[in-house]
Parts: C-alpha cells; structure tokens; sequence
DNA sequence: CGAGTTTGACCTGCGC
DNA sequence: GCGCAGGTCAAACTCG
C-alpha cells in the first residue's frame, strides 16, 4: 500500500487527545452541531464569552470529527491491508518459510515484547505462526493469542474462556522467569485445540494465553466472556485474534468486518452511525490499554506487508 | 477410585 | 555432532 502507514498510525493512536476525553465528560447534546440553542441558553453570559464557548465547541465538535474520520480510514485501512496479506497468504503458499525460520521468529518476538508494550508479541504471532508452522496441517491451525488481566499475587496459570481444559506439562522458558503451562482441550484427541498460559515478563498481572487450533465442538459455557467481568478487544479473526480482558464492560471490535457491517448501519442511519462511531472511539479511548492491543497487531500487519512486499 | 495435576524424563528441532 | 531450548509424555501424586 502506497500510504504513509506511520504518519495514520501516529495520529490515530493519539485518541486519547483532549478533545475526546472533553468529549467523554460532556454530554452528548451539547456537542451537537447546532450550538445556537446552546447560545441561546446562557444569554445571562458576556457575548464574548459566549463566542469562545460557541468557538470551542465547534473546534472540539471539528476535532471529533477528524478524530472520527481517523478511526473510519484506519478500521478500513486494516481492513485492506488484512484483505491484501490474506490475497498474498492464499496467493504464494509456496513461499512459506522453512521450518528454520521458527525460532528466530520467536526471538524476535522476544525482543519487540522487551520493547514494553505487552501487545506487541501479538504484533509479531501472526507473522510467528506464518513462518513457524510450515507443515500444512499446521498452516491451516488457527493461532490467537489472548491476554488477560490477573491478581499479579495469584499464582495459578488459569485463564477462564468457558472452555475445559486439561494440563499436560509445565516449563520454565528462558525469556520468562515464569513458568509456561501447556494445556489441551478435555475433548482431545477429538478435539485438537492447545493453548499456552504464561505471565507476561512486561507485566506479571497479565496472563498471555496462546490458543492453536479451532474448537471441534459446541461451547461448553459462555462463562466469562459474556459475564461483563472481562472486557476484550479482539482485533481480527484468522489468523490472529488478540484480547485484552480485565475487569470492566465487555468491548468488542471486530476489524475483520467493518465495512459491511457500518455501511449497512449507515445507509440506515447516518446519525446513528456517526453517533456509533463517537461512542465507540470515546469508550476505547478511556482504555490506555487499547492503543497498545490496537497497535500490535496493525503495526505487525504493517510489517508484515512491508516484508512481503521486499520478497 | 477416577479424574486431574505435578514434575522429571524424554523427544525433536535448531544453531553453532 | 553436540548442546540448548521448547514441547510432550507418563508415572507419581492429590483431591473430591
């Protein structure tokens, strides 16, 4: 892609600029376009006043606007880039990398997670998994990673996705002084999901749980996901999906089908559109997480996509 | 007593 | 070929 990905990245992972959290403090009416029932109203005030006010409320209304129309262009942005690798994937399997190139592939993963931020191991799994897993079989076994947020004194490797799990081993890594715990699903072998619970080096509070392979079966119980006591960010379906969970209401967001999914709401509504897309910029701006679980994965999108352009 | 967990041994792949 | 590291196995152990 032609586009400067730094400069939108830049920009659109400085949401939680102030204009937005104005925005989040305020309430919804009053950052609506007409602001002259708004003068109207506070006519007890200099005119002067008022003319700032009114002046500020549009620069902060121009704001989200521009804020809004980053958010859209990098949701459609990824959605192409996704589209674009995903063509070139099914395009060029031949030019999977050998089996060679796994580990140096999770060194490197290694070291962009010593770069502090926890989402950027996410960043590399999806060009880790692409390059670490050549056999067919492996190929088509789809990896996700999640991260969830734990009490940093609980020691137990445990993390809750309805699913039933049984422990196979336990190994101490060299890039972590925590212990990695290898689960498989209790439905194996009919079931050939495993997953990998390790704590984060960056921070012991998150649990990084690394799920490979697809369930075979009906969801045992949607227990913690739906109960509103996680909240998740998943960023991309195959073959990457990232979350971040802790306490707090549930956020979904679903890049994989973003278009489809607002064009249809837009040309239904396009109030009610715009409106989504504000709350919902406004809702994960609160999150300082969110920039970071954003990041990974589109800038590992980007990098990727640079790589497979220079083969 | 059965199911699940723990943990040391073993296997496999990679780098030197 | 050897050593290292990640992943898996399976016997011993724990718990309900």
């Amino acid at each position: 892609m032609a586009m400067d990905s730094s400069n939108w990245m830049a920009a659109s992972l400085d949401l939680n600029a102030n204009p937005l959290r104005l925005f989040d403090d305020t309430p919804k009416k009053e950052v609506q376009d007409d602001f002259t029932g708004l003068g109207l109203k506070v006519v007890s005030l200099k005119e002067e006043e008022t003319g700032v006010l009114v002046d500020k409320l549009n620069q902060v209304n121009a704001e989200n606007r521009k804020l809004t129309e980053m958010l859209t262009v990098m949701c459609e942005n990824y959605n192409a880039l996704r589209s674009h690798v995903m063509e070139y994937i099914s395009k060029n399997p031949e030019r999977e990398s050998p089996s060679s190139r796994k580990r140096k592939a999770e060194s490197t993963n290694n070291n962009s997670n010593n770069n502090g931020v926890v989402g950027n191991s996410e960043s590399s799994s999806s060009d880790e998994d692409s390059f670490k897993k050549p056999r067919e079989e492996t190929i088509k076994a789809k990896i996700s990673r999640v991260y969830t947020r734990t009490d940093a004194s609980d020691t137990s490797l445990v993390v809750k996705d309805g699913y039933q799990w049984r422990k196979y081993g336990q190994k101490v890594t060299r890039d972590n002084p925590s212990s990695r715990a290898y689960f498989k699903c209790s439905f194996a072998p009919s079931c050939p999901v495993k997953k990998k619970v390790q704590r984060s080096v960056e921070d012991q509070s998150i649990l990084v749980a690394t799920y490979e392979g697809e369930h075979n079966h009906p969801h045992p119980g949607r227990i913690e996901s739906t109960s509103g006591a996680n909240r998740s960010v998943n960023l991309g379906s195959v073959p990457c999906a990232s979350s971040l969970s802790s306490s707090g209401p549930a956020i979904t967001l679903d890049l994989t089908k973003p278009k489809s999914n607002s064009d249809a709401k837009a040309s239904k509504s396009p109030e009610l559109h715009h409106f989504l897309v504000e709350q919902t910029a406004s809702s994960l701006t609160k999150d300082p997480s969110f920039k970071a679980a954003l990041a990974a994965p589109i800038s590992g999108r980007i990098l990727h996509h640079n790589q497979t352009e220079k083969w």
